[in-house]
DNA sequence: GTCTATAAATAGATAGAC
DNA sequence: GTCTATCTATTTATAGAC
């Protein structure tokens, strides 16, 4: 069945469930072992496909991995955008670091891809860093440093409170190996939560 | 002039400097690509030598890497060594964190060393980090428990007390170029240490 | 000790059959 | 769409001259 002249083609079937099995098989990969460490034949090998198959669908290494950086970069910050400027100051900081850390407990893949990313001097997202994710950061400075000012919250640096957000809770997607080693049998996720809220509350409260 | 018939002669002055050469070249690539983005090549080159050269020094590649690894995982250990059972308490931790904070300062390259190490799943140092680096941490909790049984320091949990002395203070050696795209001109220092003193004062005071 | 040359393996990407 | 075969470049490591 044809439907209209429309030289672009809709997606079969099967296109859209290999373009779905080599992002997940990307993502896997390139968070384990970092853009340069990783291969295209681990990829295509993780996602069920021969390396020309693959390549079939990308035209290379390069443009898999920008594509999964750019559309995970949205997602990443979306917790951040939720924090409400409107609500209540001490409750809206700590609702941020929940979702922080459900993203490190559901997502720790991600987490680590932009870890990874950054570690190695974020050569392919430099420009978000510098744009669109320090407008957000700065947009949401100034609602922070108005709870400041009408005393809603304790007088903390700003930044420093979003970096301590940022580092505290990636902390258990990223470095989890090191977590796990030194907890032994305790799950990390068991307790970060309420220790993490016992932090933040006594940070900020006046 | 020749001392004794000891087969194995002391370094001249040249392989001395040499290695020297090489470990800090080392550091300086494998921080930035992690061990598997790196080439020999360039750590040849870094250290101003030819590759089959930096080879005489070093039998492979991952020779290299796993003696500075090992070399600096003492070193990096040191800061928690210190803090004293004997001290005041509060007074104790944060001088952790600023010990802490100082390494990631003074030494970026080390602390990103082992966050790519770690982040790639610790493939090198998975033995000491459930083995030495447990047995220290572990160590230190029981002091940390102590110190709460005293009512010396708030009833905090001692594991993820320290795993939040480490994020936040290798945040900003780790994601040092995300810390500076998002502060702008601020040099990230200038305030960390006044917000970290801050949050565990908070934190930790009864 | 340091170099050139090179072996051997691996990696990214393409050609062309089916 | 997927495969085999292959090209080209890169990478680890060694051989052997100087």
């Amino acid at each position: 069945m044809s439907f209209g002249s429309k030289p672009e083609r809709p997606e079969t079937r099967i296109q859209q469930r290999n373009r779905v099995a080599i992002r997940a098989a990307a993502l896997k990969v390139f968070s384990t072992f970092g853009y340069r460490g990783s291969t295209v034949d681990q990829i295509a090998t993780e996602a069920g496909l021969s390396k020309p198959n693959l390549l079939y669908y990308f035209p290379s290494k390069e443009a898999i991995y920008r594509e999964l950086l750019e559309t995970l970069l949205e997602t990443w910050l979306d917790p951040l955008n939720e924090m409400d400027a409107d609500g209540e100051p001490v409750e809206e900081l700590i609702g941020y670091v929940r979702r922080k850390l459900d993203m490190s407990r559901n997502f720790p893949r991600e987490s680590r891809l932009f870890a990874n990313e950054i570690i190695q001097g974020a050569p392919q997202i430099e420009t978000e860093l510098s744009g669109s994710l320090k407008q957000l950061v700065d947009e949401k400075c100034v609602v922070i440093r108005k709870w400041i000012a009408e005393g809603k919250i304790a007088d903390v640096h700003p930044h420093h409170l979003i970096f301590s957000i940022w580092s505290l809770t990636q902390h258990y997607a990223d470095f989890d190996v090191q977590v796990r080693a030194v907890l032994g049998k305790e799950d990390p996720f068991d307790n970060a939560e309420t220790y993490l809220t016992q932090l933040f509350t006594r940070l900020l409260r006046v």
